[in-house]
RNA sequence: GGGCCGUUAGCUCAAUGGUAGAGCAGUAGGCUUUUAACCUAUUGGUUGAAGGUUCGAGUCCUUCACGGCCCA
């Protein structure tokens, strides 16, 4: 910081802002700036619910009424109409309420002052209630004052913020202009809370494993490396909490589940963000087919709990969802089939069929790919965007999964599921992979596909290894990704849309 | 990473290569039930940045920054 960035003198300072500082010189000279003795004792939305009759609350009964109500918000628009105003506030509560002020209804000299407040401004009001001409409920202030100058004007009444760009990087001011976007993250915590509850019912322990680990794991995902100082030491930011939760498992913890960050150094997009919020749980003594049952239960619940989803039934883009019921559930090899009618059946494993089909698809392939990656590329290529209902999808090749177990009937596959809905991945869960030296080996087949380069392979985990020898119980565990899961829940075409301070490139000086 | 589009006043947007404008917001005045209040007057610009072409560039060209959409 120099001295020409000094908070008063900013550079960048435009007359609006400079008009505001002036009167806020005037607060401050009349020591009157930034006050913190208002209270209120209600807000709009509890007064527009309240006194939301308009027949029982006409204006003579509200005028009857020997109540004054206290309340403290934003000022939003503002018509001055000489010795009476009309002014809308907009407080925490999200609603707006009318007010009307009246010179002669104000203690001396408040009029004169309120004509110099702005749009923005966080002011206290009290007063009792009315209804103008037009039905409309206000409070007619008796009180009034000012709690925070706002110094920056606020976007234009009408058209409001619309650039993505500035709604992103200011998101305090996207959330005072545009109320669907508190609607947004108002149901995003609603549905985190309908999550929790749930595992909470039913017995389920939540627990919080590291952030940092020293061996990146549970996922096949480039970490970000950050650095310990005073231990001089790298460290990675987590991937997946998996291998953690699962040690949990050995120690007695059987039914475990966490709501946090993953962090993934990969690009940016739509859809992805690379600090997202991942739900991971495990649940000894059970198998894939029984989080399969568990996450039906768990989605209809989710959406039914969310006002104005009745029937387990979502709009997303313009497509009803549908989360009641039973979804459907369909194979790997199955789907893979029905859309490419040239493979036959015993084709699936056939890795030079595969990869002649692969290539005739466009598709990009490494040499050292075996059958189950090279069905798994046919079938994120068209079969999964056609994913539009909640399907669970199961039989993944054991190659592309690494940490679940082995198919007791079929050893090359694993008891694995994944769930799709709107042609995205909402879920993945599996059997667990609890035998140490199984595991073992294919931690060694990640290592040796990292050597090959492929920066996304696992590192060999030498103490998770060591936890399995101790004795996992058998366990299924699952991961729900939140963001895309609130993206279908909240009919959000993007993930920024979801996050609350999504990342964005550094802004240009 | 690639393609396309965008970036002009605080906000939302105009402007055939020829004097950078409007609405809202702001400022001054009027108006004691307005509803995007109204009436009168009025201020406000490094056109994202840097180069280039041109008598002349917001507009055409190049590079860069940031964003949006699509693709990988």
């Amino acid at each position: 910081m120099t001295d020409d960035n000094h908070p008063a003198q900013a550079a960048d300072e435009n007359r609006l802002i400079a008009e505001r500082r002036a009167k806020l010189q005037d607060l401050r000279a009349a020591g009157a700036a930034y006050p913190n003795d208002w209270r209120p004792d209600t807000d709009a939305a509890m007064l527009l619910e309240r006194f939301a009759n308009e027949e029982a609350w006409h204006q003579a009964a509200l005028e009857e009424l020997e109540e004054r109500f206290c309340l403290a918000g934003r000022i939003m628009s503002r018509r001055i109409m000489g010795k009476a105003s009309f002014v809308h506030i907009q407080d925490g509560s999200g609603a707006r309420i009318q007010l009307y002020l009246r010179r002669d209804d104000l203690p001396d000299g408040v009029y004169r002052a309120f004509k110099q407040w702005d749009i923005g401004d966080l002011i206290g009001v009290a007063g009792g209630l009315m209804r103008t001409r037009t039905g409309e409920l206000s409070v007619h202030a008796d009180q009034l004052c000012l709690l925070s100058k706002s110094l920056r004007p606020l976007p234009e009444k009408w058209h409001g913020l619309t650039d993505q760009e500035t709604r992103y990087r200011r998101r305090y001011v996207d959330l005072i202009v545009n109320p669907e976007v508190r609607e947004t993250f108002v149901r995003r915590s609603r549905i985190i809370r309908a999550i929790r509850d749930f595992f909470d019912r039913r017995g389920f322990l939540e627990v919080e494993t590291p952030m940092m680990h020293h061996i990146p794991g549970g996922a096949t995902a480039r970490p970000f490396v950050t650095h310990h100082n005073a231990l001089d030491l790298d460290l990675y930011l987590r991937v997946a909490p998996e291998l953690h939760l699962k040690r949990l498992l050995v120690g007695g913890l059987e039914k475990v589940y966490e709501i946090n960050r993953n962090f993934r150094n990969e690009g940016v997009s739509t859809r992805h963000n690379p600090e997202f919020t991942m739900l991971e749980f495990y649940w000894a003594h059970a198998d894939y087919n029984d989080l399969i049952r568990l996450t039906e239960a768990m989605l209809h619940e989710v959406v039914t709990l969310l006002p104005g989803l009745k029937d387990g039934r979502v709009f997303y883009q313009d497509v009803e969802l549908d989360f009641g019921g039973q979804y459907r559930r369909v194979s790997v090899a199955e789907a893979v089939a029905e859309h490419y009618p040239d493979l036959a059946d015993g084709d699936l494993r056939d890795r030079d069929l595969l990869r002649s089909a692969c290539q005739s698809e466009g598709i990009h392939i490494e040499n050292d790919w075996g059958w189950g990656r090279l069905l798994m590329e046919l079938f994120e290529h068209r079969v999964e965007p056609l994913l539009v209902q909640p399907t669970f999808v199961t039989g993944y090749p054991i190659e592309v999964s690494p940490l679940s177990r082995r198919n007791d009937q079929d050893p090359e596959l694993a008891d694995r599921f994944e769930l799709f809905v709107a042609g995205r991945e909402i879920a993945n869960g599996f059997s667990e992979l609890n035998d140490p030296e199984d595991q073992a080996e294919r931690f060694a087949d990640q290592v040796a596909a990292r050597d090959a380069g492929d920066k996304e392979a696992m590192h060999f985990d030498h103490d998770y290894i060591r936890a399995l020898e101790y004795g996992m119980p058998p366990a299924a565990g699952e991961g729900i990704g939140i963001d895309r899961l609130v993206m279908l829940l909240t009919d959000s075409p993007s993930i920024r849309d979801v996050l609350l301070f999504p990342y964005l490139r550094p802004e240009a000086e």
